[in-house]
DNA sequence: TCTATTAATGTAACCGGTTACACACAGTAT
DNA sequence: ATACTGTGTGTAACCGGTTACATTAATAGA
């Protein structure tokens, strides 16, 4: 591996000099910038950024932390993060945590110890006290962390309610839901969206809720169950659209016509969503803009800018497809 | 930061112990090794690995390079990837190339800088060439790059072959082929192993293939256009299963039964061959696999150990779904 | 003419682990 | 008593950029 000692060397200067000039930093005459130049071009020289992060304490580089890269939400999020970071010369380590805090822990050690520049993290255990002992700059993505760290996230809530309507203008009248893990934040809110729309039209039912896992087989197991205990339920909102798409897998192994019969909605907005047959109507979150939004933040935070908010909350959109269709 | 400067200063050795003391290395007193341990943990020191990986030359570090992390066969290569390296303390850099070789290339050198221990990329374009000034080890995963290099795929031509003779023997007379990019190598293979199936039947037309670029649209375009110049197609062999997919949204619209009229077969088994209606009938590869046994190599190379078996070919498997049902 | 000031460059310490080498001392073989 | 081997520890150079500080020359201002 060449150096920059070697490049020195073969030009007849410093090694301060040759620094100047990859830097464009303090004095150097316009002779001496293009003979480094030159040399650095010919003798195919690329600085070492290891030694350059021992010294400056900074490496470019962050770290995305997510539960799981298979779970097709991530995937989108991460591709996100990796262009807005990449445009600025940062390289993004990927770790899976599968929501398991001594992994996020671990993760975060091995990224310290790195000097990572900051991190990106999905989580819902981490709590400040895990926290306060990194002395990078942290954003949560997709589920706020703590009051006290930036996130960005979308109107769950909100999503939630409209999804909700959405199947009481349909015309249902035994809408019952699908929730995610209770231990996530955001499956928490679509309930409460949920609970607060059927409420308000008197039309609760706590038997209509049954929690799963986020995941096909679980959901339709519970689907499976309440299709079952009552056959009248003409509208599911799932809590997220893998879920959904169990919803539908189990209605289908029931004799139940969708939408004819019994209407879906989801939540996310997954490209898979357009797959199944009939078309899956959902929440859609902006995926992409979330993860392009958190990255262009934390590279505000390792600049040292100033943030504008520290919490972004998007707005998401129903997206009406043949799964409600009437 | 606490440094081990600080841990020698603190427990009265000199930092030589401390590091003995942390890689087990060299003689040791008992006592020493004790007090140095408590020490650390009482001042939670860690070793700073930038320091480190500058000395050593090597940072624990392995890059993984796919065209686009979004794509649904990635993310699960990329877990897998993830849970081998991660498991022998390595953390891996995710990169996006858009399979464009400047973007390939821009991140071997980038990966090069930041002193990375190995690369497992997934490419059609690099050529050795450009690999040469990289010195270190590289295994190409899902496409063979060069024979020079080791490399990780599956029986794509076999596998092609398999599909092909399944559309035969459920009784197709007329058997199209929708085919992935010519510059891709595995949609090569697969090209020829459905010429050689349909062309020992003397069913070879080559009018029946339509190349077209691994996507729902564009293969939904493809499948049009062969429909409606051939109504009496009854059997498909798309190139992937996102295509496929295509293929089935495509039949569906111009009313086309699936399986009934017309016999659709994808490749490659993601996950989401699933939950299309009718399941999709595919060639499976083992992705998971592939990937934990191309970064399990990587680590060997990295280690210095033999290769047993530069190239590795998994076997693939028919999996038949309602699709192809007669 | 003498002192500031700017331009241009070099020297060497520094970042924080790692390790070759030196040294000291114990125990053992000769 | 001498030489040798094994144990335990410290000193300092090293990895390869970065930068504070020093030095020198040249130009400007008094």
């Amino acid at each position: 591996m060449v150096t920059m000692r070697d490049v020195a060397k073969r030009v007849g200067v410093s090694v301060a000099t040759v620094s100047r000039v990859l830097n464009d930093s303090g004095y150097v005459k316009e002779d001496t910038r293009k003979t480094v130049l030159a040399a650095i071009e010919e003798m195919n020289f690329k600085p070492n950024s290891v030694a350059r992060s021992l010294f400056k304490k900074q490496s470019k580089t962050i770290g995305l932390i997510v539960p799981d890269i298979n779970n097709p939400f991530f995937p989108q999020l991460a591709r996100a993060v990796e262009d807005v970071t990449s445009e600025a010369d940062f390289t993004v380590f990927l770790c899976n945590s599968d929501g398991k805090i001594e992994k996020e822990i671990r993760y975060f050690d091995r990224l310290q110890q790195k000097y990572v520049d900051g991190v990106l993290v999905v989580s819902n255990t981490l709590k400040p006290e895990h926290l306060s002992q990194y002395h990078f700059p942290i954003i949560a993505l997709d589920r706020p962390l703590d009051s006290s760290l930036p996130y960005v996230t979308c109107n769950n809530y909100e999503g939630a309610q409209k999804a909700t309507r959405h199947l009481l203008e349909c015309g249902c009248g035994k809408i019952a839901h699908i929730s995610g893990p209770e231990n996530i934040a955001n499956a928490r809110d679509r309930l409460q969206g949920y609970k607060d729309v059927v409420s308000e039209v008197g039309l609760y039912d706590e038997n209509l809720i049954i929690p799963a896992e986020y995941q096909i087989e679980s959901a339709k197991r519970a689907a499976f169950k309440l299709l079952t205990n009552y056959p009248d339920i003409d509208g599911i909102f799932a809590g997220n659209d893998v879920m959904a798409i169990g919803v539908i897998k189990a209605a289908e192994l029931l004799g139940y016509k969708v939408p004819e019969q019994l209407k879906v909605v989801g939540f996310d907005g997954i490209e898979f969503g357009d797959i199944i047959t009939p078309e899956l109507t959902t929440v859609s979150q902006p995926v992409y803009q979330m993860g392009s939004t958190a990255a262009a933040m934390l590279l505000d935070l390792i600049e040292g800018k100033p943030i504008h908010q520290k919490e972004i909350t998007f707005q998401v959109e129903l997206l009406v497809k043949r799964s409600t269709q009437t």
